[in-house]
Parts: C-alpha cells; structure tokens; sequence
DNA sequence: AAAAATAGATTACAGGTGTAGTCTTAAGTT
DNA sequence: AACTTAAGACTACACCTGTAATCTATTTTT
C-alpha cells in the first residue's frame, strides 16, 4: 500500500473532487481551508508523483495530474489498516465506542441500518 | 490529543494488557510479536513518558509504569479523527466501504446489529 | 571486594514530514 | 528585445520516527 502523510492526503484529496487538474486548480481548491503557500502544495504533488499516488500529463510547461488510484479504495485500505490496529480488525468495537460515548446521531443509526439492509439482500 | 505513533501505540497497547508493569514485563510481552531490541522499546517508553501517555514511580531502579488514560478513551479519539479526515465524520461511509468490498461477516452483521439495538434501547 | 549484569539516560542516525525558499527556464508583457 | 512572471526542480531545515548503541550508576554474582 501506498503511505500517504496527513498533508498529502490532503493534496490527493483535492485532486479527487474533480480530476485532471492542474497545479493552480488544486492550489485554488485548497486555498479555502488550507493556508497553505503554494510552494507547499507544489512540493506535496512532486511527492505525491514520487510516491505512485499521482500522474501527470505534460500541457506546455504545466502538469496534468490524475490520481492513479481512486478514493474509496485508499480509504478502504485505510480503514482497514486503521480497524485492525485499534480493534484487532473487527469493526463493530468502533462503532460501538461511538455509540458508548453518545457520538451516534439517528441519521448515523438509519444510515448503519441501512448499510445492514443491503449487506443481506445481497446475501440472499 | 497526545499524538502517538505507530510504535509508540504498540508499546502502551502492550502496558494496557495489565498494569502497572515495569519495562521488563512489557518488553516480554512484545517479545512475541516484534522483534524488536529491548533498547528499542526503552526508547519508546521514555518518549511515551515524555509525551506524557505514561507516568511512572520508582522501585529501587526500576520504573513501575501506568498508562495516563484508557485504551477506549485513546482509541475514541484515533477513531473520531480518523473518520473525520476520511469521511467527513459520518461513520456510515466507514462501514458501507467494507460492505461493498466484502469485508463483512455475519458475525460483524450480528455485532453491529446489537451496538444499533443497545442504542435504540438507549434512546427511550 | 572485584567483576559482571542491568536499569535508565543520553546519543546516534537515516528516512519521513511540514513548510517553504531559491534556482532555472520559458512564457507573457511592455 | 528586455523585463517580469510563473511553472516546475532543487535545496533547506527542524522535528518526528524507527531502531538501536553507548554511557553511567547500581545491583548481583562470583
């Protein structure tokens, strides 16, 4: 699996919303939470390129990126990675611990329920 | 929140199987699993102390320690972070991407459906 | 008592990370 | 044509991390 820091998730995660794009869009998407120079960004795409997680088309003397993998499967790899750390790979625990601590909100209830429902029509 | 890494995580998780316990009992439990050099894990426990995630007493010359806080209480947290940087904070999302990759069993089913249910009960 | 083992403290060191600054070169502007 | 701007490449640098080795002082052991 591909490593990814914090701040260079963040860069892939501004690429995902709407891809291929170039340097300045992602600076411009990032620009609204982030006070990020954009010598920060641009040295964050570099290693994303380095690290596999980027591509990169050349348009006159600027780059195209497209991420090389899409969102749900790095999250899905980081959340099992994350699942088996903390909860020995089961994830009812995390829920659980939300629910222990009131974290749960009835939309989360219905969207669990729901997420339940489809797992056993699909088993059938 | 103390920021721990990975490492780090692995010798307080060991600390929480019992304590207190001296850095000779948590280096025989991590024995098992890691290879790591005994000097390893001392380095690890004197940044665990300074980043004040364990605190110990003295007996002659060695140290007994105890973990600052509760393994529910860290992994809540790891877990609330996680699920926000990924996720936007929703759980469901979490949840939904190991269902569509196949990533759940009954028994998960079964245990998730027990956390809503104790939850439900919760409610009224 | 001298020697050996051991506890923790201090030091080491390469690679990752956050956060840019400087360099080089090409494109746009005057 | 000369000047300024801007794109990416390269360099910087302190702090974190994994992974110990060495130092110092105290117990054990012989």
């Amino acid at each position: 699996m591909i490593e990814l820091s914090k701040a260079e998730f963040e860069v892939l995660d501004a690429l995902w919303i709407n891809y291929p794009a170039t340097a300045s869009q992602i600076i411009e998407r990032l620009s609204d939470d982030k006070q990020w120079h954009e010598k920060t960004i641009k040295t964050l795409l570099g290693r994303l390129v380095k690290k596999g997680a980027l591509s990169f088309e050349k348009d006159g003397r600027q780059y195209i990126y497209t991420p090389c993998m899409e969102r749900a499967d790095y999250t899905l790899k980081e959340s099992q990675n994350f699942i088996e750390r903390f909860f020995s790979g089961r994830i009812a625990p995390l829920v659980s611990g939300f629910a222990k601590s009131e974290q749960l909100s009835q939309q989360d209830i219905n969207e669990l329920k729901k997420v339940i429902d489809d797992w056993e029509k699909n088993q059938k």
